[in-house]
DNA sequence: AAAACTCTCTACCAAATGGTAGAGAGAAGG
DNA sequence: CCTTCTCTCTACCATTTGGTAGAGAGTTTT
């Protein structure tokens, strides 16, 4: 078996990790390079600054978070089993690369200059998660609302309760892989009684 | 009139600004100093390192993030419409205050390691937050469930609705004072289809 | 009036930071 | 064999950063 991975990617790797975790402010090139046996000057051969590699993480990862959608969209659910699938998604992805989601949480914070490179992104993709909630809606497999709005909601919802590991401490909740089994669990329960349609209160399952 | 503020409270505010906004690591001495029209040294008069400024910025925030929530349940509502009123509370708070959410979420970032004191504060008053939950589940005022867990949803969704504004431009929803009523309204709805208990669907209003 | 205290300042400093310039080693191509 | 290209390194550098030392001005206390 063949173990190597190209220095640009470790680099990539590192740096996701790093900026989703610390933030970017707070990684020094030097501590990144440290980290990678290497020094800073390697990185900026890659990536000629700072900015640079935040960028070119930022893009990479985008390109992970719409694959894993559109590759969970392509199998055609309808109504909350779509959702279900999505949240589900969403969890494996909180427990295996969490990192993912403290990048974006990173991005979209209030005084962040970098959140247009995401949105440019995840745009087509927010777009057509806004068509699929209308669709449904239409068809009568989910509550009438916003759609803009309820695609917050279930933003705030589910990254908040796969990712605020912190938060959950502090409320108690350990953070071990049963509780993040209850918490999904949970969490689905939460959003069929608020997303199911008024006059067929189970529509699926 | 009397407009003086004493310096200390000066770079408490200007601090918590700050650090609410950009973050910990992003904010110099040397920047705040500046902002504040007044030399670094002054600042280390009052706070020794910044980190002891961090950390009474801290205590001051959630004071104050305490003081709204004890305020609040002092009044006495049950059911959906104590909710509701928490709500309307933290929307206000993210339009009057959103660097106090934005500290919040400095905070409870993953890497953090300040978290401790700022739970250390809350601690109490969410832990009254899960009783008043349970107590109301058994009164049969709100749909059984984990408190825990519907705690950190709730907490996850009306902090994210409130205060993730970047988030909301990605997903075309403008930032005016209309959409944040609109969007209060749609959340309250939201936990409204969520938490009412199957058994009567709408038990106040 | 002297002493002590409060507050803000100037003058520095060592360490860390992002970045430039370019050397050197090895592989690939002529 | 020589050249060129790829990659990582050493050597620096200017700036920024958090922090120390202590002077000076004004006020309060003795």
């Amino acid at each position: 078996m063949n173990n190597f991975v190209p220095t640009r990617q470790r680099v990539l790797d590192a740096a996701l990790l790093a900026y989703g975790t610390d933030g970017y402010a707070a990684t020094s090139l030097d501590a990144l390079a440290d980290q990678l046996g290497v020094r800073k000057q390697t990185i900026l051969y890659y990536f000629p600054s700072k900015q640079v590699l935040f960028d070119s993480v930022i893009d990479a990862a985008a390109e992970d978070l719409v694959e894993l959608f559109e590759q969970e969209a392509s199998r055609g659910l309808t109504g909350i089993d779509q959702v279900e699938a999505i949240v589900r998604r969403i969890f494996r992805l909180a427990v295996n690369r969490p990192e993912l989601l403290g990048l974006v949480r990173e991005v979209t914070r209030p005084g962040s200059i970098t959140v247009g490179r995401l949105s440019a992104h995840v745009g087509p993709t927010v777009h057509r998660a806004r068509e699929f909630l209308e669709r449904e809606m239409t068809a009568g497999r989910l509550r009438r609302s916003d759609p803009s709005m309820l695609l917050l909601s279930l933003y705030s919802t589910v990254v908040g309760v796969a990712s605020e590991l912190e938060v959950q401490r502090a409320m108690g909740i350990p953070p071990s892989r049963r509780a993040t089994v209850v918490r999904r669990t949970e969490l689905t329960r939460f959003l069929r009684a608020a997303l199911a349609p008024t006059d067929s209160p189970a529509p699926s399952q």
